[in-house]
DNA sequence: TAGTCCGTCTTGAACGTTCAAATGGCGGAA
DNA sequence: TTCCGCCATTTGAACGTTCAAGACGGACTA
């Protein structure tokens, strides 16, 4: 095992000082041409790589992003998705020259006070936030401290002084679109499977398919049914939309797993699920499908404009919203 | 924002050296008790916390676990497996002071050259490994250079000089014990639904199934079917070993998704999966569950015996085979 | 009494990098 | 000619920690 090839090393093979070295990797245009060939190849010779603590040390820069590690859902269906979304965060943080910092934390509290413990130990230079819900305290928290951090998830509910940088998916949009599909298909009396009013997410793919059934002269009173996640819980739902007195004859759903519990009851009906879990591939359902890997690119492009931006901070803090697409299967 | 606090400043203000406190810290028993205390207090008074990267300049240590993310599988249905391992992973290397740094790679070349990346800029200490296979080079790699490693999955057919530690789940005895189950339950005619020969793990598996069969004077050759995974191949064939000329009567299989396959053809078979993943508990689908976050400690408890132990690397590399659990539902 | 050792604490140096300031050479303007 | 400014490069210092070595006093030993 080699040891550890410094930066004093390419500069004597060189025949410069380390500055100079450091020039050329960091500020080229400040080194004439011929000696920016000579210390490349004096690199490349060496293999040499820039120590990221040394630099930390220096710069005060870790080039660390710090995302908790979300612990799998009760029902965990929807594990895939966060899975998926670490994954596009990780290559896109690696080609912005940044690593992906692991945590775990409990509730709010314990995330606070694990935000303190990283920054004063590993000193990441962001945090990505996912699930973000009413009220969430790690944005003020972060916000406070003025460390740079983005949110995949809107601000549901911040105060509007908390103009911090966040990307999202559209998700109105893609029960609108999953709704308009079934439309198409010639169904009048659509179901929505949803969670209980409150939560952000939930309420938002709500009002898609609401606001489509309602441009249609179709009150969608009627057919909205909420219950918790869950595919008992689904079926359950299904049922009763099934058995009402004007009967749905599709469905459009907050969750795959509420999905799949419709599925379940056995009867012919139209249904689209939410998230494109690998359930929903493997059974057959439809569901809407988040760009997870453009979100995490995304997140990483905010960052990295906060980050390596010019001047600190300045500019408006951008906010992505994506949309998601429809994929159709044996289900709709 | 307060500034950063210092060991220096803790130093001042307890009234001692730098050094002083840095024992405290790291061998306190070199430090008078009555000292030992007065630092103690003026360490919590200024929430003091070591700067990493400082003392990785000295030490060489990053205190950094670097792990792969896979990419969500096809299939997609086992991804969670890996995310429930990768979160007891964080869980355990925090109480062993140590987090987690993930990179991607597409196969096994380039993930050799991003070990070289990293070990150049962030150094960690160490890599955990996932689904190894025959003549993996990259346990041969990091062998050769010295880095620790664990890996999860057996070293199946590495060469017995790379004596390296493992922890892994006993494949063959979670097929055993499924099989076991539905001998008890009056099954005879029991089919493995199994992945080609020549991959470590469904080998593995399928021997707890046949020796379990064997042991009761049944020949399993005629019940072993062999195919690709995947949901709609699991359901041909299970077909296939339904319409044999003795039909079998129940079914282990290799994994989860060809489980799901067996069970939407409908016929009433006994039918158990493997790994417990999310659509196993949403669809009433018994499976072998392995314990990940066990393994996931097992993995940080063997590294941590590497890098924290006494001399370098002495003591045989010890490995972990852990049992995996029967979770019995409606399918069985 | 002098020498040795031990327990406790301090001092100086080093890890590898980048910032800030200094150096030296060269061309152009006064 | 002299001086200034610019360009390319070098030098010294600093980031915060721990290692290695040293200093000091007191107890124990010869």
């Amino acid at each position: 095992m080699a040891d550890k090839v410094t930066i004093a090393d390419v500069a004597r093979r060189a025949k410069v000082s380390r500055q100079t070295v450091s020039n050329v990797l960091n500020s080229p245009e400040l080194v004439r041409e011929e000696t920016r060939q000579r210390v490349r190849e004096a690199v490349k010779a060496l293999g040499y790589r820039a120590s990221q603590a040394a630099r930390q040390m220096r710069t005060g820069r870790s080039r660390l992003i710090a995302v908790r590690v979300e612990p799998a859902q009760e029902d965990g269906i929807n594990g895939s998705v966060f899975d998926r979304f670490l994954h596009g965060l990780t290559e896109s943080a690696a080609l912005a020259g940044y690593r992906v910092l692991l945590y775990t934390a409990g509730d709010h509290d314990a995330e606070l006070a694990t935000f303190d413990d990283l920054l004063g130990v590993y000193e990441p230079d962001a945090f990505v936030l996912t699930s973000t819900d009413y009220g969430d305290p790690r944005t003020a928290w972060l916000w406070g401290q003025r460390i740079p951090f983005v949110t995949f998830g809107r601000p549901w509910g911040a105060p509007p002084e908390l103009a911090y940088p966040w990307v999202d998916v559209d998700g109105a949009a893609g029960t609108a679109m999953a709704t308009r599909h079934l439309l198409d298909a010639g169904h009048r009396h659509i179901g929505f499977l949803g969670w209980p009013a409150g939560s952000g997410v939930g309420d938002d793919r709500r009002a898609g398919w609401a606001r489509t059934l309602a441009a249609e002269g179709i009150d969608p009173a009627e057919f909205d049914h909420t219950t918790a996640d869950g595919v008992p819980e689904g079926e359950a739902a299904a049922h009763a939309l099934l058995d009402a007195a004007r009967p749905v004859t599709a469905l459009v759903c907050v969750s795959d797993s509420l999905a799949l519990g419709a599925l379940r009851t056995g009867r012919r009906i139209a249904v689209v699920g939410f998230d494109d879990t690998p359930v929903a591939r493997a059974v057959g359902l439809a569901s809407v499908s988040q760009p997870l890997a453009e979100a995490a690119a995304a997140c990483v492009d905010l960052l990295a404009r906060q980050l390596d931006g010019p001047g600190d901070g300045d500019g408006p803090p951008a906010q992505v919203l994506l949309e998601p697409a429809l994929v159709r299967r044996l289900s709709a």
